[in-house]
DNA sequence: CCCCTGTTATATCCATCATATAACAGTAGG
DNA sequence: CCTACTGTTATATGATGGATATAACAGGGG
């Protein structure tokens, strides 16, 4: 998998990577029990620092992606705490509908665009 | 309307502020036409500074929530620019639902989750 | 004329992001 | 055994953004 790094957004380095792992697994890229690249070939591929690399992965052991074994490095193993995911997800959806609301942006059409995104993700 | 400010929340108080407006605006506790409070007097309200009113103030005309005048302050002005929040939306939406593939959280029950936020916030 | 409106300009403090260099402990392989 | 690689930790630096404070200006209303 190669990642897309944009240095000109404003969102963080480490955030737009820890989503881009995140979506790797969604996607079946990233499986079970197999390991991401080390935090320094991974700074080196994509140019960026060691540490940048290192909090992503942080901040994925902590939110239950991989956990970090010190000889295979981090390894994916998503646990299946949805209750904390469904709040998450419950408080990040409010202001999608609310700004949706706003401009006239039907249920429906949020469905059918999370119904393309489920099916983009399974191919 | 009253606004709730998380001091302890990792979220900027101005994207707070933000949202809890679009979300009075999608729940029409805000009406076209109607004026929010001044930026000073909203600052003393909340008990936060001018400048961070301000700025969600800015913010939302930015985005096409607000037409502010000399006059009457911020204006409500929700303009009909579809197209981008649509964009805008689908970017928040991706990484939902790979959270959501990668916890087995399935599209009905993010469908479900849209349906009883778009129903809460139409009474 | 005074008060309230948004707006702008500075300045300061603090947290976060991203970088760099360095060192340490554990493991795998030659 | 030694080398090379793993994650981890510590420390320092520069840049940026968030939030604050004080101040001043221009315009409209009563």
């Amino acid at each position: 998998m190669q990642f897309e790094i944009d240095f000109n957004s404003d969102e963080a380095l480490y955030l737009q990577l820890r989503n881009q792992i995140i979506l790797g697994i969604a996607m079946d890229q990233f499986h079970e029990g197999e390991s991401l690249p080390s935090v320094r070939s991974l700074a080196d591929m994509i140019g960026i620092n060691m540490h940048t690399v290192n909090k992503a992965y942080t901040a994925l052991k902590q939110e239950g992606y991989v956990k970090v074994d010190r000889r295979k490095g981090a390894v994916i193993a998503v646990d299946a705490d949805r209750a904390g995911t469904m709040d998450e997800i419950r408080r990040e959806l409010q202001t999608v509908v609310a700004k949706s609301s706003c401009r006239n942006i039907s249920r429906e059409e949020i469905h059918l665009m999370v119904d393309e995104l489920f099916e983009w993700m399974e191919r």
